[in-house]
DNA sequence: TAGATTGTTAATCGATTAACAATC
DNA sequence: TAGATTGTTAATCGATTAACAATC
């Protein structure tokens, strides 16, 4: 007999999760008890179905007339998104954006502790970034093991990308939060998820484009 | 007489163009003069329809049987991103994450020029960090019409957003790339692209949890 | 009670994928 | 010529939005 764990959220709706979080802590810090999805999606530009659909999601059950209680949807988003206990992650480059990385401080409301840096770089190896420890990327996969750290976060060249990429899956990593623009190759049981900066940014600057040369034409 | 300039392309292609901007200059770099869109889909996991699709918002035209010139291709999407010429861009708010973003060598490529940043802190303003400088937040206004930046990168903290961003909007600033978490209001005739990390991390996590306690569950 | 709100089903919308004629 | 590839139209798919009964 089979349970539908096949049946996985809509991308979406996991993606606009944080921003409910984010906005039900502020609501509980406020002394909220109850809230709407009415209100939610006021506070956030979104129609109220669509936010019913994403709480959804998370297994949370409202009241009729009442709403959604403040505190136990907080704990069910942060259930869902694996938010509750603090996931470990190795930082693996650490050049002037891992260095960042190492040192935002929001980080922990999502989890997410970093708890190390690795770069192949002499000159860094040995350093503390921001209180953390640099290591030798040749010790990656004895620390990984030894820290029974599953998750990393990859922030090397571009050149670089795919041969870190690999000695983190033979370290046993299972997750990777992928900063570089590389279209990484990873077996089926391996996750990884891309941060886009170009994509971003291309919708930004096409728009402005747009924008302005819509602009000129109207002046003229 | 109405021309059809409401019309933009989805934004998903647009999301897209970067990666195939960066596999064509690897292919030009190689030599190629010509390519396929099933040669493309084939690197990037992508189906040749949707590419095909994708290239056809930059308005470029194919030769049947024979692919896209490379050169003509990449000319096509910088020109329709606006990436042909540099663009330069405020940094509003040295932390560690804007002082990442600043020495950032990677936004060359995307036509960005970071020129210099701002923030409110005495201890910062003044200095200089990878080579550019730091300025206070009080000279924003005027500094952005001197040089007639149209463009900020907004990493303050969550706190600070939305009043950083007035300020920003009252210099004549039209296109915010958005570091922060907060949903900014700004007037129709503003863009702000959300770079949202939380997002990206909510879709990592859960989707480890998710094959981790379906491994479990294996095992059991 | 009346009205606001939830949960769910149906309709709409937009993007992806498939099909296929045109073409070099 | 034959076959690969483009450009375009149609079909499919999934997410968003609308409609509405259930309910506190």
């Amino acid at each position: 007999m089979f349970e539908d764990y096949g049946k996985i959220a809509p991308l979406p709706s996991i993606r606009r999760l944080p921003a409910y979080l984010r906005l039900l802590q502020s609501l509980r810090l406020a002394g909220r008890d109850v809230v709407s999805c009415t209100h939610i999606g006021k506070e956030l530009g979104l129609v109220s179905t669509q936010v019913r659909k994403d709480l959804a999601v998370t297994g949370i059950v409202g009241k009729p007339k009442v709403g959604y209680n403040v505190a136990a949807l907080i704990t069910a988003i942060e259930a869902f998104l694996g938010w509750t206990s603090a996931q470990d992650a190795f930082v693996v480059g650490v050049g002037s954006l891992g260095h960042a990385l190492m040192g935002y401080q929001g980080f922990q409301e999502y989890g997410l502790r970093l708890v190390a840096g690795f770069d192949i770089d002499p000159e860094i190896i040995g350093a503390k970034v921001h209180g953390k420890e640099v290591y030798s990327f040749d010790q990656f996969g004895e620390m990984a093991k030894r820290m029974n750290v599953c998750m990393g976060v990859l922030t090397v060249p571009a050149a670089a990308a795919q041969h870190a990429a690999n000695v983190m899956l033979r370290s046993g990593i299972r997750a990777i939060w992928n900063y570089t623009p590389v279209t990484l190759e990873v077996p089926p049981n391996v996750i990884v998820e891309d941060v886009k900066l170009s994509a971003s940014l291309a919708v930004l600057s096409s728009r402005l484009t747009d924008l302005l040369r819509r602009e000129k034409m109207e002046r003229a």
